[in-house]
DNA sequence: TCTACTGTGTAGTCTAGCTACATGGACGTC
DNA sequence: GACGTCCATGTAGCTAGACTACACAGTAGA
């Protein structure tokens, strides 16, 4: 009996459909229509009939979805019991981020401490790649990005605990002449027009770069910091910019295309004075922040 | 939180060292290591620690190995509501085997039943390939051996459930002239001197086709049913036979060799009248054979 | 000191579990 | 009735989780 199983008909049970489930679980109803054929097998018991365009559960996936709980209900004592062995985090936790990465870290790290006694203080800041390790002094956790390794720039003396390696993709807009190709190279982006970030932005290296491999200036138009203003720029025009692959929405007009011939990913990592990294509750925001880090990079990975 | 690693922790704690668990849990004393050490990194604190030459549980490890057991309860109580959903099976189911499948599934699947309401009556047979679906009328499972394919001869009307596919190799002893090789052909047997096996057991199949292949007959120095009995001779001798790799003991003298240009595993069934088929306690000594038969099979592959 | 036992680390293999995509069926709208 | 949308499933292919084999180090007993 696979407790996997098990909590799979749960969420089936709870959210009506196979395909809401997936979502749930962070995989595709492929995925999912797939675990629920092994899981049949298993049990050797019909346990979802088709319904409709769905499914449902039958009498026999029910009870299993029930056993679910009893079982959930007896890891939760565990972890409870393990919660106050570990002496239960509790308590303030201050976050300040970059806008780009709190944008697809925070919600899901919050939903996870819900049930913790933690509760956050977050705040977002939008600086140069040197200036994140300084903010260390007046917070619990510093979320910072370079591009240049996992450790930013300012960082000496701090604990820094790698959350994420997201690659920075040229984005464009959907009737953009080279919207069709698979992904581009330095030389089919330099002559083109571009919207940039501030200098010292890990994005503003990727333009360095795209310079120096090809020995040209590239023409930016403005240099913007926020990226939602930037993709609906880059969307109603033939100017490009480089933007992240995890929060750049690609159903809105905008498409993204690797650049392949240039080592394009920031590292995303959590900064933090070592003490402040001694506490139970910013241990356990460390911990919710990787899960869920890892969790993003595992759903984008092509 | 991961069930198996809580289960490992359990199993760690019951049996006193990692050799020992992983005995238990049928794989190899690095693979548990290996997974002590994942748990160990996931949790985020030490579970285990060196004892002398073992290793024993921390407090933390402890805690979650006594978190196992309210875990593996609530396992027991969903399994107990699934078990009356589907009928508990109870009674007695008739078992008959050839010997050399029997032995490398019986003890597992009694272990497996000892917790049901099954009493297994089991006998051995050895006949022919072809005697064995007549069978299925006098007992509730035969277990089966063909090596032309998973339906054994004589089995129309009857249910038929593939257990396990066993490679039947040459055994020789450990000092025969071609017990250096990796494998061995047709051509490189067909001038020995052989054990063999009564008419129309499936080993005598294999010994058809090697004269088959190569246009000569063999020399069959005896023809003998108890593969024990021919171990024995093979071990003091310079003659060979085709033995079962599944049950065959390589320890002692004597070393198997894959035949490699001949097609040389037999199927092993289960062969059981429909109407017995439907018996819920039936069903379940089906499932515990088919479970250990997988089990055997992952273990011998290479 | 030597041998046996135990556990760990590394390299390599295999398949479990996933995604992408194509397809078929059900349902709602026109 | 036709068409578009939604949902689930099947297949092909990929990757990393989980394993084995083997080498090595440490411990214990003779």
């Amino acid at each position: 009996m696979d407790v996997r199983h098990l909590e799979l008909l749960r969420e089936l049970s709870e959210r009506g459909s196979v395909t809401a489930a997936a979502r749930a679980t962070h995989r595709t109803p492929s995925a999912v229509s797939q675990q629920l054929k092994i899981a049949q097998r298993e049990f050797g018991m019909t346990l979802v009939e088709p319904a409709g365009r769905g499914v449902r559960l039958t009498e026999a996936g029910r009870l299993l979805a029930d056993g679910a709980s009893t079982v959930a209900a007896a890891i939760e004592q565990v972890q409870a019991r393990w919660d106050a062995y570990r002496g239960e985090p509790s308590g303030t936790v201050t976050i300040t981020a970059l806008p780009s990465a709190a944008t697809f870290l925070l919600a899901e790290v919050m939903s996870d401490l819900a049930s913790t006694e933690i509760r956050l203080e977050c705040s977002d800041v939008d600086i140069a790649e040197a200036e994140f390790a300084g903010l260390a002094a007046d917070h619990d956790i510093v979320i910072a990005h370079s591009l240049t390794g996992v450790r930013p720039a300012g960082a000496d003396g701090l604990t820094v605990v790698p959350l994420a390696q997201e690659p920075l993709d040229v984005a464009m807009a959907a009737d953009h002449p080279l919207a069709g190709v698979a992904a581009v190279r330095a030389a089919d982006v330099v002559d083109r027009e571009w919207i940039g970030v501030p200098l010292g932005y890990p994005f503003d290296t990727v333009l360095h770069m795209i310079e120096q491999v090809t020995g040209a200036e590239l023409t930016i138009d403005q240099r913007l910091r926020d990226n939602r203003l930037v993709e609906s720029l880059v969307r109603v025009s033939h100017r490009i910019a480089i933007l992240p692959r995890f929060t750049t929405p690609t159903d809105s007009g905008i498409v993204l295309k690797e650049l392949t011939d240039i080592p394009s990913a920031r590292h995303i990592s959590a900064v933090l004075r070592p003490d402040r990294a001694e506490r139970l509750a910013v241990q356990r925001v460390l911990l919710a922040l990787r899960h869920v880090a890892s969790e993003v990079e595992r759903r984008h990975r092509q």
